[in-house]
DNA sequence: ACTATTTCGTCATGGCCGTTTACAAATTAG
DNA sequence: CTAATTTGTAAACGGCCATGACGAAATAGT
């Protein structure tokens, strides 16, 4: 008997554990794998003191763990205190693994991570996929996939789920790529193409990005705003750790917030969106450099070498950064704003400006601005350990699978 | 033994029971009341199939909610069907009110309603605040407060909370006002100036509107975005039911949104933000009137009256909302968009322009806007019902109190 | 009118789960 | 070497919901 658990989507709070006991267990359960899994090797003592259990609670609870294989015992702790040692308990390095898959519009790639977070095998095959249809590009994933699949299975690990991450709008199903125009894709039915025997889940570029900034950085709060780019701009908010994906699933559309009422045309109907200003076509324009492979290394090369051009396109672009921004967290007080993606390349030429137009443009003290340390890996990363997160969600659900 | 309930706010969720059986029990009782709160007179085994559990836990549960004072049982059901009828189950007309209060620019206001969410008492004191110092204030909406319990405790009421919406900033602490620019206070702490036997919490008034359409609006969705206006623009955004209220509780502030980043200079150390176009003040100037009492009232009488110069101000003040909020609706995608407090009495002439700028801006379908009708009287009530949603969200912890 | 059927509320029983209490094991402090 | 401290486990306990059975109160059919 296994309720449909996480119907909506990984990459949000999908927790609908029936108010029984047996869901009290399970969210008992997992709150040791997320405790064992974020504070290190711990004894049964100190999860318990954690989360509030008796020592005899999570006794009982670590052993349903143990024999699911979800959870090792590594042996007794080395003591410093009084008191007989604890019996370390660790996330097991083996057993299930999330699969990652990003579609990239210049690159495929697969990569599986154990519950540790540790990447335990990865594949990546470079290449334009611009505009090819998805049917020939989505059968090159599956053969990574397998291929990643395959080389996990032989470290003792089994796939829990994969995660795809594509440069699109992908509907609540998270089945469905609604729109990825830098693909040339549209209402396109990945579940349908990558047929699997494990769960399939689709999302967003950026909303992975911001999850793995949220997941995996350094001190990142549980609200921010995390704003990546690649041809269009996306942004995705955190709020409470946890995703707002808006009704359709289309939150988080930075590349439209009007900068310029009366500004250029936009293909999405309006005038002056943060795209016309800041959207790396525009930037490339504005520096006079043609279109070409690898767009924001171009950038980045040339601001270093000291290109006039390009670094005052990256800072006018980052002045329009400023005032989109400026809107958004008025309207959302986050507690911090994080560049990613591509945009953390070019943070060098971008920040300043952006900072100052914040700054001027916001009573008291300003929103911090920082730059993700995760860089390109963020959305592959963060699809792979939403995977993960899920297994510790819900560890019965998995358990019972394998 | 009453573990620390609310801690963080009632207007958002402060939902934090411990994982315990007790805690599942409490649950349990809070389903209950609002199953019954929400779908009327309902019989116990009407409640116990709409929350999955078995007729034998719901009546358990029942007699608790009997015993406290919390339900009421009306007696047998008028049955139209095969079989015997049930009781019907109402919640109590007696016993826990929620206590609402307003202080406006233009006057105080408290209310009193039951579980049933009537308002049973009510109060309402006229006279400009605008500049007065705090303490004299508050020392005459004690009154009103003292007024309006003292009529619901003769009809068997007594009171469970207090809370109290005013126009500015709230600390997050929901005591101390931060800021609320139309009265000239600073930094004031209601809860020194207003004590009460009972919680009091104070709410940003256009948070308190925003809950009231949602608990009390009818179809409105669970994601919306609630725009508001006296003189500065507020803006409550609702995400699954809950307030959005940002890292210091500032969310919301859509009258600080660039609307031209080259406009008018704005005390906020902005240029051009939406209060510089759709602002009260702003509007009547362009419209050529003269600051005064009731300032919305005039407009409105001039605007039905056929005033062109007012009418293209508040057109001219519809756009500019419509700028502001394309660029709200793009990063947060709601499902809809609600204009409430003042703005739903200028909606007539707002609304066109607002629409058509918000539907030229947008691709795909347009974010639909609506007008609350709820009115002025929102904040109070919401307000008000936010105490009653705390006793439903955990009713052992009022019936220890009673 | 009378019986069969359906639904409601309740009671006794049982199973699940965390707590309490007690105890053995393993370490440090003196 | 003893006392103190901490860990992990086992048994008894209590709380809570599920199960199954039963009487009560209505309708449907004969």
């Amino acid at each position: 008997m296994t309720a449909p658990l996480h119907e909506a989507h990984p990459t949000g709070a999908g927790r609908a554990l029936p108010n029984t006991q047996q869901g009290m267990r399970r969210r008992n359960l997992a709150r040791v794998m997320h405790t064992v899994s974020a504070e290190g090797p711990l004894s049964r003592a100190a999860v318990a003191s954690r989360i509030g259990l008796t020592r005899a609670a999570v006794s009982t609870l670590v052993d349903e763990l143990i024999r699911s294989g979800l959870l090792e015992e590594l042996g007794p702790e080395r003591p410093g205190r009084v008191g007989r040692p604890g019996s370390a308990l660790a996330v097991s390095g083996r057993g299930p693994a999330g699969i990652g898959a990003e579609i990239g519009v210049d690159h495929l790639a697969v990569c599986a991570v154990d519950l540790r977070g540790e990447v335990r095998s990865r594949a990546i095959r470079h290449g334009a996929n611009r505009g090819r249809a998805p049917e020939p590009v989505v059968a090159e994933l599956h053969q990574l996939v397998r291929r990643v699949v395959a080389e996990a299975e032989s470290e003792g690990l089994w796939p829990a789920g994969l995660a795809v991450a594509v440069p699109g709008l992908v509907a609540r199903d998270a089945r469905t790529v609604v729109r990825a125009p830098n693909l040339d894709w549209r209402d396109t039915d990945l579940a349908d193409l990558l047929p699997t025997d494990f769960s399939l889940t689709v999302g967003n570029e950026a909303d992975f990005g911001a999850l793995a900034e949220l997941w995996l950085g350094h001190g990142t709060p549980r609200d921010f705003l995390h704003v990546s780019a690649e041809i269009g701009i996306g942004a995705a908010v955190v709020v409470d750790g946890g995703l707002l994906r808006g009704t359709r699933g289309f939150a988080g559309e930075l590349g439209h917030v009007p900068v310029q009422p009366d500004g250029p045309e936009c293909p999405c109907g309006g005038r002056g969106c943060l795209e016309q200003y800041a959207g790396e076509e525009a930037v490339l324009r504005a520096a006079g450099l043609e279109p070409g492979e690898d767009r924001v290394g171009l950038l980045a090369g040339r601001a270093a070498d000291g290109d006039e051009a390009v670094r005052r396109a990256l800072r006018d672009a980052g002045t329009a950064f400023g005032i989109a921004l400026t809107g958004a967290v008025n309207l959302l007080d986050p507690e911090s704003v994080v560049l990613g993606g591509a945009l953390a390349g070019l943070a060098p030429w971008l920040l300043p400006s952006l900072e100052a137009e914040l700054d001027r443009r916001t009573a008291g003290p300003a929103c911090p601005v920082s730059v993700s340390r995760l860089g390109p890996e963020g959305p592959l990363l963060g699809a792979a350990h939403s995977v993960v997160r899920a297994v510790l969600d819900d560890p019965v659900a998995v358990a019972e699978r394998a």
